[in-house]
DNA sequence: ATGATCACG
DNA sequence: ACGTACGTGATCATT
């Protein structure tokens, strides 16, 4: 595609524009209304051409050549108005901080500037998209040429299009005879005389036949009104004057080349700032805040060190009371790279020693007492524990914090936290180091950029944490933060460091197993399919299924068919195939996301897993797991539960495990304060029997089964914001049924359905949605006018403090029961979590007291207006522990 | 890289 | 008239 440069012409623009808009002025009383007008010219035609290249030609405030060899000639231009004078310096100290270029040349108007540009960009092979207001203009059109003409009408801009055939097609005659036009007719505003008595359709209709003035002149006696006839002959000399006059000169002595009129942001800072000081609001929102509100980024004191006996004389100068930022650089394998330091603003040293060297160096300063401020402190605990380091002293981490004041987030890096709590912007680590194959390693940089980048980080890292330290105590999260997700850090690092046991041969044959039906399975597909096929691919099975099959089922996805097992179950009896086709799902996914899943990252030399628990990813504050996911390992189907056989702990323990009874409901009963909720867990009755017999108005005793289950998910839903077409899908009865159901529940339990009011309608006022530990999650869909986002809003609204706060209250416990196996010198440790369970590996001696601690610390987590009712079991495996 | 599917709470 | 429950992560197929 050619590249193309818009032309502009600044005089023509801005008088259209200060004619076109009411008298503006900002509240120093400049006024702006045809730099505004401008502007909005400006905008409309970048949005539709996007131009690599743009030039704005202004005529200079002098009396041209041409106009002065005709203001001898005859009078002078008529004066711009005082309210427009000043506005056109204006124009061009925006456009120059926007980086467009203007052109302005003594002698010469914006015209020919425009012209000349055209035709030197032309011939560079660029393709010149020129705009004013001034018809004159059109003469420059040609085929590659291309003029537009922004016009006033109805109150709305439009713009005309002219190539060499648009102007032939409108006017009747080629753009260069549009000169030929121009100089017969004349132009007043322009002050071009032209002939007296030719208009518009005498000079088109002279020209059309005589091509030129000159050819019109020599042929005047045949020329059809006689006034004009006579006329051109009396003013030959004025003709040619005109003509001359109107002709835009396309050699004007201007620099042009390959490099000039590139525009790269225009919407920075600076132009930024210009808009809004002349208060053009409306057009404020192309700019992106984010990047154009940045302060500076200021110099610092910044060093980089290659040699160990100064590294550790600049460790040893920091003030040993005060907190210490620094950064552990890694390499993409994990090792490590390099270390940063910032004890104080503005002044920070990078490390790059030797692999040994620097080992040697973390060894000396991490496990010192001194206070330090960690980016993702769990990590360096992990990794410097396989060094044999211990990791002491963490008092504060940035991506700890930064999450607690806004879980929504999904990146840490040091410009993320620069850009939301400092005002910097910085460039990412992508930016610095590639994305994917051609990522560097960050030891390859040069010592300068290592220098910059290091340094900045550790930096950042200090100046970031004065200021969310600040907004912790504001947002009266305290606690959340240093009572639980802080200390949390230590927890789960050692969980990570623990790993659970594994029996390999117990895995393999688990996988062993499945392989004969899922052969089996495969065959009566093929067979009932009557081809063979890859029953993995939703495409494939889609179209055997319901076109070469013919069952019917919606169309739900976007690509074609749904083969989602709900709309399968629904199927179930109208073909064999269907019920293979699950089965053979079941099959594949416990082999290839667990058997096989499990050991690829099973440890070859422990023969454990070691999963990596994430505490910034989810928007609730629940900890997430992976690679592996210890949180989803099968459990409601018998066959995959079987699965849980393989979990083991090491020689001479034993599983406990205990996992809290229905933590969210509980936590719901709190915080809505209902009574009715209440009561019944106090009396340790079952939550989803008295729903059922609230809901469908029979005897508690007289309860079916169904009407239990059917009430279990009436209470699940309510948890999650329910809406009553999904209850119904749910459990299977019509939509009105489902309605009837939810009524009735809000009926029974009215303080739970004020709870829920209320918290739409907080996350309403306040933009976010609480937890009992004031862990907060924005909600800006909630404010959406679209119906499906804000109904999102606010189920997540409802949802967000039941689930947030029942994490809350594990972490809690979690913190709690790693202190006290420690404070007690227990053998036994935490290994997992998985949301409402925890599971000790638990020393075999040490099992009465831990089954105690896990309990008490559970239960006692918190102290809610109901109980925390905590199931504990035993085991020689997962399975039986559960 | 994205979507569909399915495992868990 | 619309579109359909909250929070995750892994795998496979497909673009």
């Amino acid at each position: 595609m050619t590249e193309k440069i818009m032309l502009l012409d600044g005089n023509s623009l801005i008088n259209r524009g200060f004619y076109a808009m009411p008298l503006l002025s900002n509240k120093n009383g400049e006024y702006t209304n045809g730099v505004y007008g401008f502007l909005n010219i400006f905008f409309k035609l970048y949005d539709e051409e996007k131009p690599r290249r743009i030039a704005v030609c202004f005529d200079v405030h002098q009396p041209t050549f041409r106009h002065l060899e005709y203001a001898e000639y005859k009078g002078t231009r008529k004066a711009m108005p005082e309210e427009l004078r000043p506005q056109i310096p204006l124009l061009k100290r925006i456009l120059t901080a926007m980086g467009i270029k203007v052109y302005e040349m003594g002698g010469f108007e914006a015209d020919d500037l425009l012209g000349t540009l055209a035709k030197k960009s032309e011939a560079m092979g660029l393709q010149p998209v020129i705009v004013s207001g001034d018809r004159d203009l059109l003469q420059l059109a040609s085929d590659v040429i291309r003029v537009r003409i922004p016009k006033t009408k109805g109150g709305q801009t439009v713009v005309e299009d002219y190539n060499a055939a648009e102007v032939i097609a409108t006017y009747g005659v080629t753009p260069t005879e549009f000169i030929e036009v121009k100089a017969l007719m004349g132009d007043t505003s322009d002050n071009v005389p032209g002939v007296p008595s030719i208009g518009e359709k005498t000079a088109i209709k002279i020209i059309s036949e005589y091509k030129t003035v000159e050819n019109a002149i020599a042929n005047a006696d045949r020329i059809k009104p006689a006034k004009a006839s006579a006329n051109l002959k009396e003013y030959a000399d004025q003709a040619r004057l005109s003509r001359y006059l109107v002709t835009i000169k396309t050699d004007v002595p201007i620099e042009f080349g390959q490099n000039d009129a590139l525009v790269c942001d225009i919407f920075n800072k600076d132009a930024y700032e210009l808009f809004r000081e002349y208060e053009f609001k409306s057009m404020l929102s192309r700019f992106d805040t984010k990047q154009v509100t940045a302060n500076e980024v200021p110099e610092g004191d910044f060093t980089l060190i290659k040699n160990f006996a100064q590294a550790r004389t600049e460790l040893n100068a920091l003030n040993p009371f005060e907190p210490v930022a620094y950064r552990l650089i890694y390499e993409e394998d994990g090792s490590l790279a390099a270390a940063s330091f910032c004890g104080e603003e503005g002044k920070a040293f990078a490390v790059c020693l030797d692999r040994d060297d620097l080992i040697e160096l973390c060894r000396e300063f991490f496990s010192s007492d001194v206070p330090k401020i960690a980016h993702d402190g769990k990590k360096d605990i992990v990794s410097l524990h396989k060094l044999g380091i211990e990791l002491k002293g963490i008092v504060f981490d940035n991506i700890i914090a930064s999450y607690i004041l806004n879980s929504g987030r999904d990146e840490y890096e040091y410009n993320e936290l620069a850009e939301d709590f400092l005002n910097e912007k910085y460039p990412s680590l992508e930016e610095i180091l590639g994305k994917g194959k051609s990522r560097i390693s960050p030891l390859a940089l040069s010592d300068e950029d290592m220098c910059r980048l290091f340094c900045t980080m550790a930096d950042v890292g200090f100046r970031a944490k004065a200021v969310m330290e600040k907004k912790i105590e504001e947002n009266d999260q305290h606690k959340l933060y240093y009572d639980i997700e802080l200390p949390l850090i230590y927890v789960l690092a050692d969980m990570e460091i623990n790993g659970m046991g594994v029996d390999r041969e117990g895995l393999i044959a688990y996988g062993k197993s499945l392989e004969g039906r899922i052969e089996e399975l495969q065959n009566d597909i093929y067979w009932l399919a009557g081809e063979e096929f890859n029953i993995n691919s939703p495409k494939q099975l889609g179209v055997i299924l319901f076109e070469k099959l013919g069952l019917k089922g919606g169309k739900k996805t976007k690509t074609g068919w749904s083969t989602a097992a709900d709309v399968l179950e629904k199927l179930k009896d109208k073909d064999e195939i269907v019920g293979k086709v699950l089965e053979y799902r079941t099959y594949m996914k416990l082999k290839s996301t667990y058997a096989e899943g499990l050991l690829a990252v099973l440890d070859e030399k422990t023969d454990r897993i070691y999963s990596t628990f994430n505490q910034t990813i989810t928007t609730t504050g629940r900890i997430s797991s992976t690679e592996p996911n210890l949180q989803n390992i099968p459990i409601k189907l018998e066959l995959g539960r079987q699965l849980r056989r393989v979990f083991v702990p090491k020689e001479g323990y034993v599983f406990v495990d205990g996992d809290y009874s229905q933590i969210e409901l509980r936590v719901l009963a709190h915080m809505s304060g209902d009574e009715t909720l209440i009561n019944a867990f106090k009396e340790g009755q079952d939550i989803h029997r008295l729903t059922a017999s609230q809901v469908f108005n029979v005897p508690f005793e007289e309860v079916t089964p169904l009407q239990r289950s059917n009430a279990k998910a009436v209470n699940f839903g309510i948890v999650y914001g329910i809406g009553a077409f999904s209850l119904s899908q749910d459990i299977g009865v019509s939509r009105k049924e489902a309605e009837r159901y939810i009524e009735g529940y809000f009926e029974k339990y009215p303080k739970v359905k004020e709870f829920m009011d209320n918290a739409v309608e907080t996350a309403h006022k306040r933009g976010y949605a609480s937890t009992i530990f004031n862990r907060i999650r924005y909600i800006p869909e909630i404010s959406s006018s679209n119906y499906v986002q804000r109904s999102f809003g606010e189920r997540v609204a409802m949802n967000m403090p039941v689930q947030g706060s029942a994490a809350d209250i594990i972490k809690i416990a979690m913190v709690k029961v790693h202190q006290r196996l420690k404070a007690e010198n227990l053998k036994s440790k935490l290994i997992l979590q998985v949301h409402d369970e925890l599971l000790i590996e638990t020393e075999k001696r040490e099992l009465e007291t831990v089954k105690k601690i896990l309990t008490e610390e559970m239960e006692n987590a918190v102290s809610l207006s109901v109980p925390l009712e905590t199931d504990v079991h035993i085991g020689d495996t997962w399975y039986e522990a559960k």
